[in-house]
DNA sequence: CTGAAAGCGCTTACAG
DNA sequence: CTGAAAGCGCTTACAG
């Protein structure tokens, strides 16, 4: 392994010069400048990154304290995949790497490995559940941003999907299709999008001029058994609702199911729409009518606010990032009014 | 933050000392192991990890050479995020952590990386098609395994699950329940999975004393349309079969819905079995037979086979590891034969 | 069991 | 534009 000091050897310079080439190219003359780079090449010069983090502190590498779930049954994030992956994108383009911190440690293990390891920021992935070391660490001043969850802190911030409107989307749509009890199955309302997509729901119903009827909300939990439960609790109701619209795609997929078993016909005696686009929305049968998020745009924002911060060490955090979704209608909704 | 030397001096020992209560407790007496630790967490000491690496040439850091498609169409793990779990957990209870590797560089991007960051090992995660790089990487004598993908080098190996194993055992269970003309719809050649699986497909023929016709294996690509177009190709021969073995549960929800569009009854004309048990096995109606990983196995193997080689530098590499398989039976197969 | 010292591979004022 | 030197925070023989 080559070092700083072989390559300054053989170029006939001092490491300070060598240094320059990589740290600031301007300010050395071409010559040195190109000699270098191609002896270099030639012994397959990297500069360490340790070294340079110790001399600089700064590493060039980001946390992800992603909570896997040991504080409560099994988490699902509903398109990790594509998360991480333009999460990792963005960030390798500014030169920076995600080191994934594990979970599980004490109250501020978080903070630690920041200081452990001089971490430049850390991203949050989570279930949306409150836990202390991320809110101690959103407090300590290094730059975090979180997904789907507010977070307080001066060089805090979050990224999250425009949930609110995207459920009074699909509302209305339900609406347009003909429906006018329209209910609700949401998610949890400690979690972020739970709560805006409940916030949504209602509010499109008033502006449509619609009756907010308190047996029309249940609460699930986002997964398949929840949207079961709660949307059996719906059918029993006096006067059963003939859409909802469920804050989560396997709550929607529980919901059909919990329909069809009832002996009801999908649309046709009551109409659903989920949230989120998972991958069965389109292989279940009726194919489900969802809202999509931005996948490939979470980890393009996430990175751009974080980095903003890095670059800058005196900016306060930026406002929140609201992504765009997209209605996606499928055949749960029902075909469009004749006429 | 604390350093080592300000420990040093609160304490009155030296620096070496303090090295020594976190390295090498026993080399210390308890006396000053214990005010040193007490010490420590006052100040809230935590050891620098990158200079750490520098004096030992040891990060503690594992690459992820994750392969994001960056080389061919979306490329989607069945289930990513169980494998990045197990996987962070059982290295970080060993003291490693993972560290995302950006994709994309040059050919060897990966053992820069490598050297750069003084990783001990790294894991691959791809598609199984032969990336010069990763090639090199697992040549150069850095401990790598890979997930589902044979590699060659002194201190690389691989883990994976028993795909032939599983692919009998959906044969056979076909056959157990009546079925005698059991086509297949493989997986791409080039993946370790699909050759397998093809293998496990023939093996079980031959044993079960059924024929082995080629017009009954169709290569799919993993994917739902590729496992409808292979369905529909099925369903044009001559003797159409009474049963299919999709090599992956994508191309399985895909043959079953082409069966049904072709007005066949699934499981009453074909029965089908997939493979793999993604989340929409279940959510599909039918439901679908398949052949489950062990999920959480992986990452706990792999972590495993690594640090091995990791903690003795002169071992070779441990053999493959292959996880055993779990048939789950649904309802695609069809019902156990009366009497 | 403990300490003084060298060394890991960089960066960055400070002079020139 | 370039170099000598100090410093980043550890670990590890080597003596004692």
């Amino acid at each position: 392994m080559a070092t700083i000091r072989d390559l300054a050897r053989r170029c006939g310079v001092s490491v300070a010069t060598v240094s320059r080439v990589f740290n600031n190219p301007d300010a050395v003359t071409r010559e040195t400048r190109e000699a270098v780079l191609r002896a270099a090449a030639l012994l397959g010069y990297t500069p360490s990154a340790p070294a340079r983090t110790l001399a600089t502190k700064r590493s060039r590498m980001v946390g992800l304290a992603w909570d896997t779930g040991h504080r409560g049954p099994g988490w699902r994030h509903p398109f990790l995949q594509e998360l991480l992956v333009g999460l990792k994108t963005a960030l390798s383009e500014r030169g920076y790497h995600l080191l994934m911190l594990a979970t599980g440690e004490d109250a501020d293990g978080h903070l630690r490995a920041v200081r452990r390891h001089s971490l430049d920021g850390v991203v949050f992935i989570d279930d949306g559940t409150a836990d202390p070391a991320l809110t101690r660490l959103a407090e300590s001043g290094v730059p975090c941003v979180s997904l789907d969850r507010p977070v307080t802190g001066r060089r805090a911030t979050y990224v999250t999907s425009d949930n609110a409107g995207g459920a009074g989307a699909a509302v209305r749509h339900l609406y347009e299709r003909g429906r006018r009890r329209i209910a609700t199955i949401a998610g949890p309302g400690r979690t972020h999008p739970g709560a805006e997509r409940l916030a949504g729901y209602r509010a499109a119903l008033a502006a449509l001029g619609l009756p907010l009827r308190d047996e029309y909300v249940v609460e699930g939990d986002f997964y398949l058994g929840g949207g079961h439960a709660a949307m059996r609790r719906l059918l029993a109701l006096d006067e059963c609702p003939d859409a909802v619209f469920a804050a989560g795609d396997e709550m929607a997929v529980g919901a059909v199911r919990a329909a069809l078993e009832a002996g009801l016909d999908v649309p046709g005696d009551v109409a659903v729409a989920g949230f989120d686009d998972i991958e069965p929305a389109s292989l279940v049968r009726p194919a489900l009518t969802t809202v999509a998020q931005d996948r490939a745009g979470f980890g393009a924002a996430v990175a751009a606010a974080l980095i903003s911060m890095i670059d800058d060490p005196d900016a306060a955090a930026p406002p929140p990032t609201v992504l765009p979704v997209r209605l996606v209608v499928r055949e749960t909704s029902g075909p469009p009014r004749a006429g």
